[in-house]
DNA sequence: GTGGTCTAGACCACC
DNA sequence: GTGGTCTAGACCACA
């Protein structure tokens, strides 16, 4: 569900909740859903708890998620949960233009760009 | 020459190398190639030079870059310098990788992504 | 466990390195053994805290330390770490050659060096 | 005559000046005695000649040398040139101390570091 | 002018 | 508690 690396400089719990808004933004998380225990996440990851739980903490003083005494958290009933495709694709744009950057400093082609891209999406669905 | 983003979590130091990393790769830096000062760098980034200067020895230390007593770093002669196209698109990889996680996650199509992507690189090389 | 030496010219960092270099070399440090702490060190040493952590870094970067989150530093689990006594002599000759240019620009025979570092060397082992 | 190590981490001419007070410690320079040129000595050790010629000018202001008009640089005629046995020791002491840590770091014998200069000097002596 | 080293002190991420 | 990153500013070595 979640896609974590300790490498990339980017704070774990960051991470982590930036899937947690996308997976909400498309729908694929709705409101009342129930997201992993902290326990499990944390083992699944190989990550400490309290970094998992910084993260939910935030997550829902952001309105993201809520919490229900003795039960996991859920997704949090609000207000435009679900993002329209245009604000889906305005949450890509970072990661495109930092693909894109990198692409050009690495000397390779638009095509050469979106072949790559669009070879490891067909991998991705098998 | 060099994007610098303060908030992408990554230590500014580190995106610096990774730049000049695939600017060697690719060629747009060759050996004997002077690289921007220290200080004209950090101004112009808005960044204290010894975040510069520690990225500049990093590269150093790694054989990336070379120092000219007195004079601006210059690209090092040496190995390898040059990459062949499928290394460099070995580079970009984590890149779509990540791209790919949050695409899913936001529910977007392969068509959705590659339209985007392509969309973005022909404004860039306006 | 360390003798830091700021007037001597060579910067702390590198001599804190080297150090590290020859305690592992010598297996007095051993793979998994923890470094002291980057504020006790800069304590003990009356240095700050960030040449520490540079010397730290860069012995990382080198594959001799390992970081371990919100652990102190260690020894990196890795080849050959333990050297050959030939080895050991070698890390030391550049030592050697310094002391005997001195004592040859200063007229001094092998005579008198040799009794010299007999004699402080008994002396340490008290 | 001189020993140059750019990459010993100590300052060129601080180097220099060392050297030149253990020459004129032990008497093999001599109030009178001529030293090369700034030229010819930043030639031979492919040094910048502001170098040499600031560790001169330092000597100078130290008393060590003399500067003559339109000639090389020379050894000032000054009380107590020349030094005692045990005061050039004591000169030597600073770089027995730092062979022995180094040493001790690298497990290495009393018996061991003798060899080692006992033997490096025999070949010097050649 | 260049880069290098160090300091003092702030704030962050993770255990 | 650990190390990591960054800042602002000083001083040094070298061309």
């Amino acid at each position: 569900m979640f896609t974590l690396n300790a490498q990339s400089g980017v704070p774990i719990y960051r991470q982590l909740i930036e899937q947690i808004r996308r997976l909400v933004a498309s729908g694929q998380l709705k409101p009342g859903d129930e997201l992993p225990s902290v326990r499990e996440l944390a083992l699944a990851h190989a990550v400490n708890p309290m970094t998992i739980s910084k993260a939910y903490s935030l997550a829902e003083a952001e309105g993201l998620l809520a919490r229900q005494r003795g039960k996991p958290m859920c997704v949090a009933e609000q207000e435009h949960n679900k993002e329209s495709k245009a604000e889906r694709l305005k949450r890509l744009r970072p990661l495109v233009t930092q693909l894109i950057n990198a692409a050009q400093q690495l000397n390779l082609s638009t095509q050469d760009v979106v072949s790559a891209v669009s070879h490891e999406m067909e991998q991705e669905n098998d």
